[in-house]
DNA sequence: CGGTATCCTTCATGATACTG
DNA sequence: CAGTATCATGAAGGATACCG
């Protein structure tokens, strides 16, 4: 019988699984790069995420990182100086999210790769595949490696 | 140096990591749990689905599926009866998404469990934890077994 | 440099009614 | 039963300006 569903709450989130908290506290737009990068270079200052993602304003990746902060995934650093400076890098529990970045990305890829192929039931595919898998080399981490950073202007 | 971030194009989804891609396909806040359901059951009604997912309307619940159908991770199959009857199920690219989904809730269960304990750099915790990890008593799958639908009327 | 504060737009979500 | 169509709304996202 469906009787339970308990409703769960846990950092401020409201959710009946724990895949929904982990969208919640991962997902979004933002949270993977910022998370994805950091667990790259491991500390990064304010203006060097900026720098990283052009597309995000500064109100978006100020909102995102202390939501993420708030979340206990990563810490921050304020430098009391003169020229404020700001340092973000991952808490452990920051960095244990990694692997599962590295498994949606991996997913990402056969996705591309299944796209327009096979392995569908009814063998139909939606739309075009765009490209075949051969642009992508890699399998367990999240595109290329540190290039992820977006550089063009459209939106 | 920064300079590819290629702006990718798959399955009318823009996006510039494979990550993405796949927080696009199967993120949200209804389709993990239609993915996962399906997982479970094998084969749903449309009106099962409801019936799992009371706080969903009927457009979203379409809307969802129609997306999920075209990103071909899910079967639909259409009996022209006079009751109309619709079942849906996953596809090879369906399941493979299993194990995704399953990876982020086992670390959304670690991140309730370690929310308000321990593992942070600074050691700080946002809010209160509002349970022990003594009712998550499985490691593998969202949440228990097949309880996940809200039964709630509250959103 | 690293933010806040304010305002504005867009789009995802939802309620409701109708249909093959 | 399984939708589609229409309208409403509210939160997310973003542009801009100002501040310690």
């Amino acid at each position: 019988m469906v009787t339970a569903c308990t409703l769960k709450h846990c950092a401020g989130k409201e959710y009946y699984c724990s895949l929904e908290l982990t969208l919640q506290v991962i997902g979004g737009k933002w949270k993977p790069i910022i998370l994805w990068r950091l667990g790259q270079d491991g500390t990064l200052r304010f203006s060097e995420l900026r720098r990283i993602m052009p597309n995000i304003t500064q109100k978006m990746l100020t909102q995102q990182l202390r939501e993420l902060e708030s979340d206990g995934v990563l810490h921050r650093e304020v430098y009391p100086q003169v020229p404020p400076r700001v340092e973000y890098s991952l808490t452990e529990m920051g960095r244990s999210v990694l692997p599962v970045l590295s498994e949606m990305c991996k997913w990402g890829h056969a996705f591309e790769a299944n796209h327009g192929t096979a392995g569908t039931t009814d063998g139909r595919a939606a739309g075009h595949a765009t490209a075949p898998a051969a642009d992508a080399p890699d399998t367990d981490a999240p595109d290329t490696d540190n290039d992820l950073g977006m550089a063009v202007g459209e939106v």
